[in-house]
DNA sequence: GCCAACGTTGGC
DNA sequence: GCCAACGTTGGC
């Protein structure tokens, strides 16, 4: 006979771990992007982009869930001499499904995607400015108010990261001379 | 479910 | 080119 067997939901309440504060959005965000293959001159070239290929689970989550119409976003250079952020966009219209998984022939196709269950997603986004000045990952070292930043962290290597009102604004205006 | 191996990121 | 810090994978 069978038993109805009630199991134990593996809940975040009853689980070791605290479970972490839920993030909230500040609007703000930081995106990564190696010049060698997408640079700011491109973007501004396109004007708008789908910010496609990002294979990290928690970035994603970012473009899926958190990103909204109207968020602004720091153009930052990774892997370029000197890193810095470049300038500016604007998120469009986040949560699209990343169709470069599903293209057998795009560097970012993922077997595990399909149409009817896309697994990766992104974000359009927006160019909206070139800073006179790039700021540096040096710059922003420098910087006790920016001292919190994820791009600062030891280990930190996600390619898209939230960064507050405040941080965002700061940047700019250090880009802006 | 553990954990070692492996791949990737990205500043230096 | 190096390598530390991660995330992911896969054997057990």
């Amino acid at each position: 006979m069978t038993k109805k067997k009630k199991s134990t939901p593996k809940t975040r309440a009853n689980s070791k771990k605290p479970a972490p504060p839920p993030f909230v959005s500040t609007g703000f965000w930081l995106m990564k992007s190696e010049p060698e293959s997408y640079s700011i001159d491109d973007f501004a070239r396109d004007g708008q982009t789908l910010w496609t290929g990002v294979r990290n689970y928690q970035a994603r989550n970012f473009m899926m869930t958190s990103m909204k119409p109207g968020d602004r976003v720091l153009f930052y250079h990774s892997s370029a001499e000197p890193p810095a952020v470049v300038g500016t966009g604007e998120v469009l219209r986040p949560n699209l499904p990343d169709l470069t998984a599903l293209d057998a022939a795009s560097k970012y196709f993922d077997a595990k995607s399909s149409t009817d269950h896309p697994i990766w997603f992104c974000a359009e986004v927006a160019f909206r400015s070139r800073l006179q000045t790039p700021v540096t990952i040096q710059d922003i070292r420098a910087i006790k108010p920016l001292a919190k930043m994820a791009l600062l962290a030891p280990g930190q290597r996600l390619s898209i990261q939230p960064v507050s009102e405040a941080e965002f604004n700061l940047i700019l205006s250090m880009g802006a001379k």
